[in-house]
Parts: structure tokens; C-alpha cells; sequence
DNA sequence: CATGAATGAGAGTTCATTCAT
DNA sequence: AATGAATGAACTCTCATTCAT
């Protein structure tokens, strides 16, 4: 066994992704440098490299950090007890209105890079499991419309799949929104949506 | 009177833009290095400056092209002899197509680097100048809506502002599925959107 | 605590305003490269950025050693014990031996070089700090000189300020002509105007 | 004989080095360009090089022309038939007087960059040239110092060759004084001295 | 194990100079 | 003879990375 427990080294190791998510995400990975990071972690320069071989390592701990608790709820089985459309557009109003917070504008930066990063390096491997982690959103997106449908709440000929794969673009055309202005009213963006698809009665608080 | 053509300079600066585009959305704006691009163009490094006082101008002018182009429909006046929600349907079908050319993938990759390097930089005024923009084409978009909205096409409570920027940014959105996935079918949807909005008659070929 | 004591980090400092100074006034500072000086310093170039924060700032600490030393006797206030016309011209001669000294040529190089760079950039805010070191200067000759003639060494009708302010320009003259030819004899120079002020008594050893 | 005129070839180098002397002391010879220096002289960058091999030599051309109009006067044999005294101190008050012009300003830079230029190169030759410029000088100030002491006018146990020097030093300083504030007055300066020297009588106007 | 001074490989950019037109 | 576009060799400065302490 170690000197230094390995509960510390752990948390070392935590401090250092944290400051450098902040860093990234504030200045993007290649602006931002080594020496800041250690800053922020109030370690040395050179201690990074005792826990991460590179600074592009360390890039990569820190945008694959990133998923999102947000979007874990639409994974979860719908519950079928409850009326699918007010679900969906409960679950849909909440999600919208997370984008209200400040800190999701760090987020959004630092998700948007890695996503930049992978298209660019055309990293099949990393880009499938991104797309993976989309699909199991949209998936329950579409399952919970499908059960709408079934209730008779959405249109027969309505493609719950295409209706699916629209509103996780539209959440990240929401993000982007914000991005370019922060004051952007996006909750008043799933509100007309969610309008349209089930009539005011659903919207309601 | 110059010795050299001024069409051959503009032949000079295009190619300098072009290989710039290349580089640039291939590894960064950051990453690539003015030799590369002076590689890719056939040129000393020290050329490009003739051309371009630096190279963020170089990276300026690489954006605002293509895509501008695109979205340039939306910003002028609704033509009110046709029916509205048959042109409305009919524009967002067409930008929509567009997404699957192949130069789209660069450009988006170029645009939502620019957004990214704006929003870390909090570069105010770029960024109200790209608000304006995205607001030309909502103001676009809404005022379609509104002439739909008269015809009886869109329901009285429905809010055409709202539903305008929520179509932008599944715009946006749409985007940036085809970043993750190349083979994503947005076209279906704007399709779904047109059917929720007008019903299967208006999104009809 | 530091690995490497302080004494060593100051050593190193001087040994880089010791290179820096050699050829800055050899080849002047925009001919004078920074590889050159950190070859001349036994240490890489990246290496003096860490303590100095450029090129400008590394030339701005060549000055303002040596030579200010020589005039800093002039600033402090006259010894009223003393026979003053003796005292001023002690400290004449002794100001102009100093320029003898072969290390006088770089530094009289080096203020040149400042002195031309500041003039022609029209840096006010420079000059006019250069200024205030050659008031102090003159200003220590001129209270001399009024104590003299206090002392009815002087004529009464003589005036302070002009004769301070000639004996200094004196000094500049006599550096440059040190420069053209360091042969020239600058100390009889001096001693010829103390003889003209004060008679020959005064000359003497 | 050339299609184009010796008359019309001189005529624009003569322009050339005009411009040039106008842009190296404004920005220095390291500094400015050659770029720079061909606009001024309305003329293509390569042209220049049909006149002068290079950079270097079209500053060598610049700085050798800078000799002094003024100092002439010093060099030509004192007028006998006149009082040396007041010759000397008239002479010498123009001499200062002239300091005032502004045009004397890129003039002083000029000399000294020159001067610096050849300290540093420790090019003999050219700085034995300058030497003897200066020698000139001083020569026929002592000249006239030698008259006046024949006169009467100079204590015989003065040294006339270093009253020269010493008149000459201070010339040079006084230039430099006017560089650092261009509002110095070195018209007391001068007449400070020739108080000292022939007393208030030869000062008067 | 941590430190931080030092390295060294570029990066962007500038310009004297050349040479096809 | 003149042009000015192009070159290419610097230059300053930055920073990821290393390693003696």
C-alpha cells in the first residue's frame, strides 16, 4: 500500500479535471494552458503529468466528463401510469428551463468543443458512442410519444420517430440559442411546440 | 496599372480562402498553422499577408458564405400571393435539404467554432452582430407565421415569434445531428414539424 | 520554498542583463537577436521570459546602472562644511575621470540608443521621466553653484541655472566624443572650464 | 548615351536618399522600412534597388550626407581685421541659436544613429573620418582662441586646444539636451560661457 | 512525490530582396 | 526601367513537457 492513500490521489486527480474543465471550457483546450490548470488546481505544473500523460489526455477525461444528468431522465422507462402527453411535456418544460441556468453555459461550451473535436479527428469510435448516447435520448423521447399516440393524443399518421430525433435538435438549437444570446427565450420555444402537438390544454402548468 | 490581373488576385485570394476552409474546419481554427494553409494553396506563408491582415481574418472570411446563402431566403420580404404556409413549408423543406450536401459538414464545423471562440472571449459586439443575424431570419420566419396566422392557416394562440425561433434553432439543431451523424435523416424532421404545424396536406411535394 | 535559492535566481538575472548589455551595445537592441543573448548567457532563449518580460523590458534594465551611479553624487545636497567652488569641481573631475573607464563605452552606447528610440518614438511619458533625472542632476550642480557664489566664488552676476545646465550638457558632449575617439582627453576639457570658474587655484590636486 | 537622362537618374536618387533620411530618422534605419522609404519617394520598392545595392547602403548614403552647414563656418580661417572675442562668442551664439529650429531635430538623430552605427561596428575607418570632421572643428575654434589670447582677450595660462574641445563637447551636449526637451534653452548655456570667458561685455548683443 | 526552472520546438508575422511581367 | 507579388529567412514570444532538486 501506498504512502499517500489512494482516496487522495482520487480526489487529486478529481481537483485537477475540475479546474481544468473550468479552464477549458472558459478558454477552450488549446488556448488554455498546462499552467493555468495547475493554478486552479493549486498544484505544480509539472504534478499534472503524474496523473495524466498529456495535456490532450487530460482534454479527454475532461469532455468525456461531461454527460449529462439532464438528459438521464428521458432514458428511464416512462411511467406508464401517468398521462403520456403531460409527461412528456413536464419532462420537456423542465429540461428547457435548465438552460436557464448560468452554469449550463460552461456546459454547452465545453460539449460543443468535443463535439467540434470529434468531428474534425472524424474519431468513428468516440462519435459512435456519441451517437449511442443520443440515440438512447431519443429513443425515450419516442417511446413516450409512441405511448402517446396509442393514447390517442397524437395524430395516427404522425412519425413519432422523426417527432423524436426533431426535439433533441431543437434542445440543441435551444443550447446554441443561449449561447448567442443568454437572454434568449427558449422555454417559450418547447412551449410552442409542445402547443402545437397536444393543444394548450397539455402546456398548463 | 497593375502587372498582375485583378482577376487573377481575386483567383489568388479565393484559393487562399479555400484552402483556408480546409484546414481550418479539418483541425481548427487554433491548430492549423498559416504554413499549412499556405501549403494547401500553393503559396509562401509570408503571401497570405497580402491578402489578409491576419489570421483571424483569414478565419472571418471563411465563414459567412455558404451558409449565409441559405439562410438569405428567409430574410427577404414573404412573397403574399402565394399561400403562406405552403412557402413557409416549402423553405424550411428546401434549407432543410440542404444540410445533406457534403460542404456543409466544414462549414458548420467553421460557424460553431466561430460561436465558440465568441462566446469564451464574451466578445459583446461580434456577438450582437451574429444576434442580428440570427434575428434577420427570424423576423423572416415569424413574419411568414403572422401571414399564415391571417389566413387561418395557424391557429389565433399560437405565438409566431415563439414558434419562429424554435424553428431556428431546430435549424441549429438539426445542425449539429448531421455533425454526429452524417447519416441522420433531418429532413423527416421538418417534415414531422410541417405536419404537426399545417397537416399532411401542406408538406405533400 | 523554492528549490532553487533566491541568490541563484538573481545571479542568473545578472548574468542575462550582463549578456543582454554586450550585445545590445555591440549590435544595438533591434539588431541584437534574444538567441544571441541567451547563447551569450549559457541558457536558452525561452528561458529569459521568465524574468523579463520582453525584449524592451530587458533592454530598459541594460540602463540605468553605471553611469547613473556616477551622477547620483551630484543629487545628493551640497557638504556645506566644505569650500564649495572646491567641492564642485572635485566632483567634476572625479565625474569626468570615470569616463575613462573602457565599461563607459557600452553604456554610453546603450543610453544613445535609449535616448534616440525614446526621441524619435516621442514616448512623452519616458522623456519626460528622463527629463526629471536630468533636472536632479542640474539641479545638484545648480545649488552648488549658488552656494559658491554665495561664497563670492562666482560672480553675482553670473547665473546658476545656465552654468548647471551647461556643465551637464558638457558631460553628454564629452561622452560622445569619448565615443568618436576615446583617446579624446575630456579631462582637460573639464579642468579648462573649472580653471575659467574658479582660476587656477581651485584646479589644483 | 541613355534614353533616360544621367540628369533624371540623379535627380531621383538624390529623391530616394531624401526620403530615405526622412523615414530613418523619424523611425530609425532598423525600423523603417523600405517599403516605406519608396513611398516617400513615389517610387516601387524593387526600383530602389536600381540605385542603391541595399538597405545598408542606402543608409550609408543617408548618414555621410548629414555633414554640417553649420560647422562650416569654423573650418574657414578667422577674419583678422575683426575683434576675436566677439567673433568667437557671435559665432557661437548662431551656432546654439540655430539649435532652435525644429529641422534640427531628425538632423541630431540622424548624427547620432550614424554615430552609434559606427561605435558599434567599430568601423576605424569611418569614425577616423568623423574624427577628423571634428578635428576640423575644434581646430579653428582654437584658431580663434589662440587670436583672442594674442589679444589680451584669453588669459595666457588657458589651453586653448581644450577650451576647443571643451566648446565642442558641450556643442554636442547641447544637442543632446534638446533631444531629451526640445523647450531646453542651451542659447543661455553657451552664453553662460562666453560670459565666463571674455566677461558680460562680449555677450551683448 | 512535488516543484518550477529550463528546454526546445514551433507559431504568427514582418520585410529585404528578387524577378516575371 | 519600373513594378509589386512572391519568397523565405529571420525574429519575438509561448508553452507543453522534462528533470534536477
Amino acid at each position: 500500500m501506498s504512502k499517500v492513500s489512494e482516496a487522495h490521489l482520487d480526489a487529486r486527480r478529481r481537483s485537477i479535471i475540475d479546474a481544468a474543465c473550468r479552464a477549458f471550457s472558459e478558454k477552450g483546450v488549446e488556448t488554455a494552458t498546462m499552467a493555468e490548470v495547475a493554478a486552479r488546481a493549486g498544484i505544480s505544473a509539472g504534478a499534472i503529468y503524474r496523473y495524466f500523460e498529456n495535456k490532450e489526455a487530460l482534454a479527454r477525461a475532461c469532455l468525456s466528463e461531461s454527460s449529462e444528468a439532464i438528459l438521464e431522465q428521458w432514458v428511464t422507462s416512462p411511467d406508464s401510469s401517468q398521462d403520456p402527453a403531460r409527461e412528456l411535456s413536464n419532462f420537456a418544460r423542465l429540461t428547457f428551463k435548465l438552460l436557464n441556468e448560468p452554469t449550463q453555459r460552461p456546459d454547452t461550451i465545453l460539449h460543443l468543443e468535443r463535439l467540434l473535436t470529434l468531428a474534425r479527428d472524424e474519431d468513428e469510435r468516440a462519435l459512435s458512442e456519441l451517437r449511442d448516447e443520443f440515440a438512447k435520448v431519443t429513443f425515450g423521447i419516442e417511446s413516450r410519444l409512441k405511448l402517446a399516440q396509442k393514447a390517442g393524443q397524437l395524430g395516427p399518421d404522425m412519425d413519432p420517430h422523426a417527432l423524436a430525433g426533431m426535439l433533441f435538435s431543437l434542445y440543441w438549437g435551444a443550447r446554441i440559442a443561449k449561447l448567442v444570446d443568454p437572454a434568449a427565450d427558449t422555454d417559450s420555444q418547447i412551449a410552442a411546440v409542445s402547443q402545437v402537438l397536444w393543444g394548450p390544454a397539455a402546456t398548463a402548468k
